[in-house]
DNA sequence: CTATCGAACGATAATGATTATCGTCGCTGA
DNA sequence: TCAGCGACGATAATCATTATCGTTCGATAG
């Protein structure tokens, strides 16, 4: 359920990210700060359906994408789109334009001295490390927009 | 074109993966080590088809997958598949599984002491940090095969 | 060299995710 | 009250990817 707390929080924003807060825009937001593992739209369609009976998956789709414009919640891979292949076989990682998604190699030695994490939880095992810069590029900070 | 040492390492690397070495994954394998910019299947297709004018995109599709299933390429994003939404707002990074392809958050202090890269190239604006340390959970490591 | 058999291919249908379209609804402000 | 507009819901369309299936290719036994 939403605690008036809540409610006045989602409007702060709202008013701040300059978008109109519906019904609809509440619950998917709500459901969202109540889920912990990077959900699908698809999984936030069936938690919000039964609190919202008629939503629809494309309202779903659209706010999700809208809290994501206006910074409200991150999507957890800049680059999760269509397949792409790496096709530079030296150890190197990313830089990532968050505008037109472009992605360039950045040399391993930029990035030196990266610490090995001693205690990872689950008897997880790392193989290899890949590390996204996430910024603009300059032809994406020039046209201002 | 394809020199004879490009054909003979090919065949060499079939040879190591245990897949037939055809025509069309010779052109294939051939177009993807002369590509640089992270290519998706359809830019693939777009380039070997001059050489080969009767491939079809499935038969691109099907290589690429092998490629990367026997380790002669690898993929950019481990989960470049539907979008995920990030609903932890805490600066963390992640565990991906490379087999099942789950993610875990993992605490930044637990990679503390990153340094930060000094020189990025092409003007790129560093805004953020996002490190996916590839592994096994340890579902995926019990079961073996 | 030729026959044979399973793997690989090409064409295309099917699927799954996402986006576009469009008619309707509800709120705000004259 | 009523026009205007943004948001919604239903659904068609699009895009990427995968499955299917009949045909062809490539390795090899004879
Ligand atoms: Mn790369
Ligand atoms: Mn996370
Ligand atoms: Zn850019
Ligand atoms: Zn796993």
């Amino acid at each position: 359920m939403t605690t008036a707390t809540q409610f006045e929080q989602f409007n702060a924003l709202c008013k701040e990210a300059g978008i109109t807060p519906t019904q609809q825009r509440l619950v998917i937001w709500q459901t969202l700060t109540e889920m912990h593992n990077h959900p699908s739209p698809e999984d936030v369609y069936v938690r919000v359906k039964p609190q919202l009976p008629t939503v629809s998956l494309a309202t779903v789709y659209k706010n999700i994408h809208l809290f994501i414009d206006t910074g409200m919640f991150r999507e957890v891979s800049m680059h999760h789109g269509t397949l792409r292949i790496e096709t530079n076989s030296a150890l190197h990682h990313h830089l990532v334009c968050r505008k037109c998604k472009s992605i360039f190699d950045l040399d391993a030695k930029q990035l030196s001295g990266f610490p090995i994490p001693q205690s990872l939880p689950d008897g997880f095992v790392a193989e290899q490390f890949s590390i996204d810069v996430l910024g603009l590029c300059a032809a994406c900070r020039k046209s201002k927009p």
